[in-house]
DNA sequence: GACCAAAATGGAACCGTTTCCAGTGTAAGA
DNA sequence: TCTTACACTGGAAACGGTTCCATTTTGGTC
């Protein structure tokens, strides 16, 4: 591989030179810049990326870590992400976790990793983590955002929905549709955000005057899978009641397959209510009724944070809209 | 940040011993490894990823790129590929296509950016990749490995399924099920993927005693909004066809959306074919009946190639298991 | 033609590792 | 006691860029 040096070499320079034609900083003569492009194009020279994030300190690359590869859920939220970095002529690293039994050591692990890359600033969406670990990771690197996971200390690096809210507005629509047996498939215990939305859930059906201890609950995963198995195990327990919230949309398709195999017609005898509001809800059979979190918007408002953090950007943060109620035809309205 | 000369400092040894400690190359008293262990510790030092990939001219990093970032059919091959990495204690660094369209453009600058980024070795998926631009990549880099996509002048480098071959199976399946009127949903033209399947499932149509210029086809650009739009135009046109098939499982999830919004009962009214085998299949309304490509495999084994080229390893690189119909309940049988 | 500021330039020093070589200390063998 | 081998060690050189400083060149002004 051609170096520096042969370019300088080629074209009659110094390497200075050479190095300021790369990059544009500092006079270079037109003369000068012209052999140097030449002698770049005749060696297909390219610089190193590692021999010039050594001198710099800055690598223009900022670190994600997100729980999961597949899935319905983060990987729009990443695409956004990658669109963001890129009108800004950025680069970005990716790291996932595992599981989500191991998000949170994968989490810490992908924190290590990115930082030791060289990366300018952390993303991290990650709800298993615990204070202790939030404060290793800014000690890792103390530019980071967190995304859907909050704690007061760090406050200005948290980026998330109000989930209890989010809940209880779920809540409050299969009441005022006239459901008061309602079961509920909840994500891990573990995953705070989860227990934000389902505490806010049945709080609103208490609100209703429905006793949250009489609803049946079952635990899923957020996968798909779990989803259906969760509903089959809900409906083994007796089908008492009308309608079913489930803690994210994937539990949601998993929940419409397992009633599509006990016979029962959505929403005709059971009502289905997602959680997230991912694109795939549009086209399940039938159309999935779901809140729409903004996730999009609300992990570019976290990266506008970080690059302002990171390179004395200036970009816009503004307060994210409210998660809402979506209407579609996986809920009925009922006597 | 504390380098190696602290750590030396501190643990009163010279820059040489604190890098075989670390690297466990080399013999050192077990003396001075605790002395220099507890020093690394004490400055909570980390060794610069940057610094250390310079003079080592590897860094034990594999480069992939994905032509899209969501969607259900890219990321469990991702997750497979990354799950392999980890095994081996390697490290990936994705990067991605923005769109379909832009795909070829996209995985050009991506075999750029990851080769810059000092990566041992490319594996790259990207189906509108021309001959030249193949070329291209291995003088960038001539430790790749090419998922999905075929050319004779680096047979060894590329790795995919026989879709011609499945998508006769796909053909003879419908054919078998008694359907004698069939419609199409193909990907983009620019898909040679696309074309291929679409091309062995007409051949194996037209085996049956169908013309294969009498089927109604339409175009799609393989995601589910896309199928959606594509099922309606084909019953816009009318609907003298039994059975779609469609060339993959996310635009026949769309097409399911749109007969259940047309009045369509799946089966019964319509038959419905996917292609891939993706885990969401499983769970749709009804279970979508597909053929099931071993995605993962494939890239595992194109991901073993790769792995023996960059690091002399001998890791398997079996023949793949060819693709199969899997028979769920989308697709009638009629007289 | 002399003078000066600004533009342009070459090259040394530096970034933080790895690697290699020369040198020391020690134990075993003659 | 003297070799000899070997384990162990320190430090210089190298990796391929960036940056800065000293120096040369250029163009404009009087």
């Amino acid at each position: 591989m051609a170096t520096i040096k042969d370019v300088a070499k080629r074209a009659g320079v110094g390497v200075g030179t050479v190095s300021r034609v790369i990059a544009g900083s500092g006079p270079v003569s037109a003369d000068a810049t012209n052999r140097v492009r030449r002698a770049i194009a005749e060696l297909r020279f390219r610089p190193s990326h590692a021999a010039r994030a050594l001198p710099k300190g800055q690598s223009q690359t900022i670190g994600v870590f997100v729980p999961l590869v597949h899935g319905a859920f983060y990987t729009p939220i990443l695409h956004a992400i990658y669109a963001t970095l890129r009108e800004h002529g950025l680069h970005m690293v990716v790291d996932f976790g595992r599981t989500l039994e191991t998000e949170r050591q994968d989490a810490l692990a992908g924190a290590e990793f990115l930082t030791d890359r060289g990366c300018d600033g952390l993303l991290i969406m990650a709800t298993a983590l615990k204070r202790a670990d939030i404060e290793h990771i800014a000690q890792l690197q103390p530019k980071f955002a967190l995304l859907n996971r909050s704690v007061p200390q760090f406050r200005a690096n948290c980026f998330g929905p109000d989930h209890q809210a989010a809940g209880a507005a779920a809540g409050r629509a299969l009441c005022a549709a006239g459901h008061r047996r309602v079961a509920v498939i909840e994500g891990p215990a573990r995953s705070s955000d989860n227990r934000l939305r389902i505490r806010g859930f049945l709080e609103a059906l208490s609100e209703c005057g429905i006793d949250p201890d009489s609803v049946p609950r079952e635990q899923g995963d957020f996968s798909p899978e779990s989803g259906r198995a969760a509903a089959e195990a809900l409906f083994a327990r007796g089908r008492n009641f009308t309608a079913l919230f489930c803690a994210n949309d994937e539990m949601a398709i998993g929940a419409l397959a397992a009633a599509r195999q006990a016979g029962l017609a959505v929403p005709q005898d059971l009502s289905v209510m997602g959680y997230d509001g991912i694109d795939l809800a549009a086209l399940t059979v039938p159309p999935l009724t779901t809140v729409v979190i903004p996730w999009r918007q609300i992990a570019t408002h976290a990266l506008h944070h970080l690059l302002n953090l990171c390179y004395g950007m200036n970009l816009p943060v503004p307060p994210d809209v409210p998660a809402q109620v979506l209407y579609r035809e996986s809920v009925a309205r009922i006597a």
